[in-house]
DNA sequence: CTTACTTTGTTTGTCTATCGTACAAACTAA
DNA sequence: TTAGTTTGTACGATAGACAAACAAAGTAAG
C-alpha cells in the first residue's frame, strides 16, 4: 500500500459508529430527564427497550450511570431510575484573561467546588503566562484534592477571547493576550499531564449553558454576552458553531451605524455593537458628553468613570447616565434584531458582566428589537438572562471537558 | 398502548439508518468524482471495497447510477468506471412570483431541458393562483413528453419568497403574494399527483449551487442574492439552514444605519441593506437626488427610472448614476462584513438579478468588506458570483427534488 | 511467451448492533 | 386471589460492515 487514499472527511457508518452514537443519544435522554427509567427513555428515544437495556448496561459498567431506587409505578412493575453518576471525578475550567487567570474545578453537575483567580502581570511574554496558568491549574487541583481526596480528574478546559482552534488546540489570534498560532492545548498538556481542551470564551459560555443552563434541550440558540467586549456564542443543531476559520460570532464587531462620526471598537471597527454597548463604550460616550458641558452627577469624576460609577448615577436618576445607557441598549437592540433576521434562533440567552446593570439598557434594548424585526420573528424567540456570575464563565469552560465525557471519549474509572 | 410516546427527534440509528448514511456517501462521491470505480470510492470514503461493491450493486438495481467501460490500468486490473444515471429521469422547478410563475423542466444533471413563464394577475387570490400554477406545471411537463416521451418526473420542487416551512409544506408567509400559512405542497401535490417539495426561494437558490454550482463540495458557504430584494441562503454543514421558525437569512433586512434619514425597506425597516443596495433602492435614490437638481443624464427622465435606465446611464459616465451604484455597493458591503464576522463562512457566492450590472457596484462592496472585516477574515474567504440567468432560480428549486432523488428516498423505475 | 506482481471486484465467514417476541418479575386494582 | 399492566431481560432473527481469501484482468520484466 502505497498511501491511505485521500479520505474524504465523510463521516460514514458501521456497528461501532451507530452504538456511538445511541450511546450518546441515551446519555443525553438521561442527563435530560433524570432521573428516568430504562423504558422511559426507550419511549423517548425511540430505540427499542431491549437496546435501551443493554445501553444502560454498557454506562453502568463504565461508571458513567447509576440506579437510585424505582419509580412510581404506572399501572405495573416499577422502574429502575437512572442518573447520571455525578461522582465519578471532576473537570477544571479556566479562563485566560488579560492581567489574570480565573481557574475552578467543576463538578459533572456543574457545581463549582473550588475557585480562584490568579494575577499575571499584564502583556507578560507567552511562556510566562503559560507557566503561570499551569501553576494555578495545579495548585486549584491540589486544594480541591485536600478536601476531597482521590477524586479523578478527567481533564483541562481553556477559555479565551478570540479566534481559536479547538480541533487542533491552537489559539489563532487573540486580542487580549496578543497571541499569534500559540499551541497551546498541547503546551498545557505537557506540563498538566492531563487532557486539555480550549475553544472561544463566549463558545464555551454557550455550551455551559447547552449543558447546564436554559439551553438544555433546544436546539438552536444564541448567547450574546456584553461586557467589556460584545461576544456572541452561536448553537446550531445542539451544537457550538465556530464558522470555517472559527471566526463566527464576531458579533461585537458587525456594524449597525454608517455614521461617519460614530465610535469605533478594540479592533478600530467604526459603528460597531462593541462600539455603542460594551461597558467601556458607555464610558466613553459620559466622558465626551461631559467634556462637551453635559450636566450630570459624574461631572465632578476627575478623568476616567467606571461603568460602576455610571451605573450608580444612573440609579440615583442622573438623566445623562440614564441616557447613556439608554443609548447603549438602543444600539445592542439593533443588533439583536440583525441576529434574530439572520439566525432566527429558538432561544437568545444574554450574559456577560454588562448584565449586572441589565435592567439599565434593557427596556431600550427590547423597545428597538421590537420595532425592527422582520416578520415579527422576535415575537417567536425565548428570552432568557443569567445574573452575572464569574462561576458561570468556568462552568462553560469545564464543559469543554464533560462534553468529552458525557460524549463517552473519556475513560471513567471506578 | 395509550399513545406512542413523546419521541424526541434525536436521531438514533440502526441497521437501515447506517445503509442509508453509506449509500448517500457513496451516491455523493460518485456525483462529485464520476466517472470513479467502486475501488476508488472505498479510498475516498474510508468504506471497506466490499461493501463499496454492495452498495454499488444497490444503486445499479436502483438505477441510480451506470456503468460507462473501464478505468485506465493503474498496474493492475481496470476499475469499471460508475456515473449517475442522468437520463433516469426529470425533475420540475417553479418559482411563484406576484405576478407570474417561472417554470422549467430539469434534467438530474442540472441542465434546463424546457423553461416557460406564465403570467398571472396581481394579487390573484390564493385558489386562482394555485390552478394556474398547476396547469403550468402540467403544461410544461407535456410539451417536454411531447419530445421525450415517457420519460420519469421524480417530482415538482416550488420555490417563493418568504417564510416557508420545507417540511409541513406550508408557505407561513410571504410579503410578495400575501399568503397566510397556506398548505402549499399538499394542496398542489393532490391536483398534480406527484410529489411537492417546496422552500424559499433563496434557499433554493442556494441549494443549486451546493449540488451543480460553486457550492459543490463546500461544507459551509453563503449565497447573497441582489434583485428586487437582497435575500440570503446559509449552508451549514452541506444543508440548508433555515432557522427554528424558518425566518433565516432574512439579511436585507438587517439595519446597518442609524440614520434617521434612511431610507425604508418593503417592509418598512429603516436603514436595512435592502432600503440601501436592492436594484428599486438604487431607482428611489436617483430620482430623490434629482428632485433635489443632481444633474444627471437621468433627468430628462420623466417619472419613474428603472435599474435599466440607471444602469445605462453609469455605463455612458453619468456621474450621478455612478454614484447611486457605489452607494449601494458600500452599504451591501457593510452588510457582507457582518455576515462574514457572524458565520465566517468558506465561501460567499452572489447571485441574482442585480448581478448583471455587478461591475458596477462590487468594487465599492468589496472594498467596504476590506475595511471593514474582523481579524482579516475576509480573506480566507472564497469569493464566487454567477451571471444572471432566470434558469438558475429554477434549477435550484428543481434541486429540492433532486435532494429526494439522490438521497434515496425517490424510488427510481427502469 | 512466461513469470511475477498489482489492482479490482466478488465471495465467504465472522462480528456486532438492533429489533421483535417471549417471559418472568413486580406492581395495581378489583 | 385474580386479572391486567408495566418493566427489564433473554433469545433468535436479520442486516450491515469488515477482513481475508480468491479469481479475473491487467502490467512489466526477462
Amino acid at each position: 500500500m502505497m498511501q491511505t487514499g485521500s479520505q474524504d472527511s465523510v463521516e460514514t457508518g458501521n456497528a461501532d459508529y451507530i452504538r456511538m452514537l445511541n450511546s450518546g443519544v441515551v446519555l443525553s435522554t438521561i442527563h435530560s430527564h433524570e432521573p428516568i427509567s430504562r423504558a422511559a427513555i426507550a419511549k423517548h428515544t425511540g430505540l427499542s427497550r431491549s437496546t435501551c437495556s443493554l445501553i444502560a448496561d454498557d454506562l453502568l459498567q463504565r461508571n458513567l450511570i447509576r440506579e437510585i431506587g424505582k419509580d412510581k409505578s404506572s399501572g405495573g412493575r416499577r422502574g429502575v431510575l437512572l442518573t447520571m453518576n455525578y461522582d465519578a471525578g471532576v473537570t477544571v475550567g479556566a479562563r485566560l484573561l488579560a492581567d489574570s487567570v480565573d481557574c475552578a474545578v467543576v463538578s459533572l453537575r456543574g457545581d463549582v467546588l473550588k475557585h480562584r483567580s490568579t494575577a499575571i502581570s499584564y502583556h507578560a511574554d507567552v511562556d510566562t503566562y503559560i507557566n503561570v496558568l499551569c501553576r494555578a491549574v495545579s495548585e486549584t487541583i491540589e486544594e480541591y484534592h485536600a478536601v476531597s481526596p482521590g477524586m479523578p480528574v478527567f481533564g483541562i478546559g481553556l477559555g479565551l477571547s478570540g479566534l481559536v482552534d479547538s480541533a487542533s488546540g491552537e489559539s489563532v489570534a487573540s486580542s487580549i493576550l496578543q497571541w499569534d498560532h500559540i499551541p497551546l492545548a498541547s503546551r498545557a498538556q505537557e506540563q498538566l499531564k492531563l487532557p486539555v481542551y480550549i475553544d472561544n470564551d463566549v463558545n464555551t459560555f454557550a455550551l455551559g449553558e447547552l449543558w447546564f443552563g436554559h439551553g438544555r434541550g433546544v436546539d438552536s440558540f444564541l448567547c450574546v454576552t456584553v461586557g467589556e467586549g460584545i461576544g456572541l456564542g452561536v448553537v446550531i443543531n445542539g451544537a457550538i458553531y465556530s464558522g470555517s476559520h472559527h471566526g463566527a460570532g464576531e458579533f461585537g464587531h458587525t456594524r449597525i451605524s454608517d455614521d461617519p462620526q460614530a465610535p469605533r471598537d478594540a479592533l478600530g471597527i467604526q459603528g460597531s455593537v462593541e462600539a455603542f454597548s460594551a461597558d467601556p463604550a458607555v464610558c466613553a460616550y459620559l466622558e465626551q458628553q461631559i467634556r462637551q458641558g453635559a450636566s450630570s452627577l459624574l461631572e465632578a469624576q476627575s478623568g476616567e468613570i467606571s461603568i460602576d460609577q455610571a451605573a450608580e448615577a444612573a440609579r440615583r436618576g442622573d438623566a445623562l447616565a440614564l441616557e447613556a445607557f439608554n443609548r447603549a441598549g438602543k444600539y445592542l437592540g439593533i443588533g439583536i434584531a440583525n441576529l434574530i433576521s439572520l439566525f432566527d434562533p429558538e432561544m437568545i440567552i444574554l450574559g456577560g458582566e454588562g448584565c449586572a446593570v441589565r435592567d439599565l439598557w434593557q427596556p431600550a434594548m427590547e423597545e428597538t428589537v421590537r420595532e425592527q424585526a422582520a416578520y415579527g420573528l422576535h415575537r417567536r424567540v425565548r428570552w432568557k438572562s443569567v445574573e452575572f456570575d464569574d462561576d458561570l464563565w468556568v462552568r462553560g469552560i469545564a464543559s469543554l471537558v464533560l462534553k468529552e465525557v458525557f460524549e463517552g471519549r473519556a475513560q471513567v474509572r471506578d
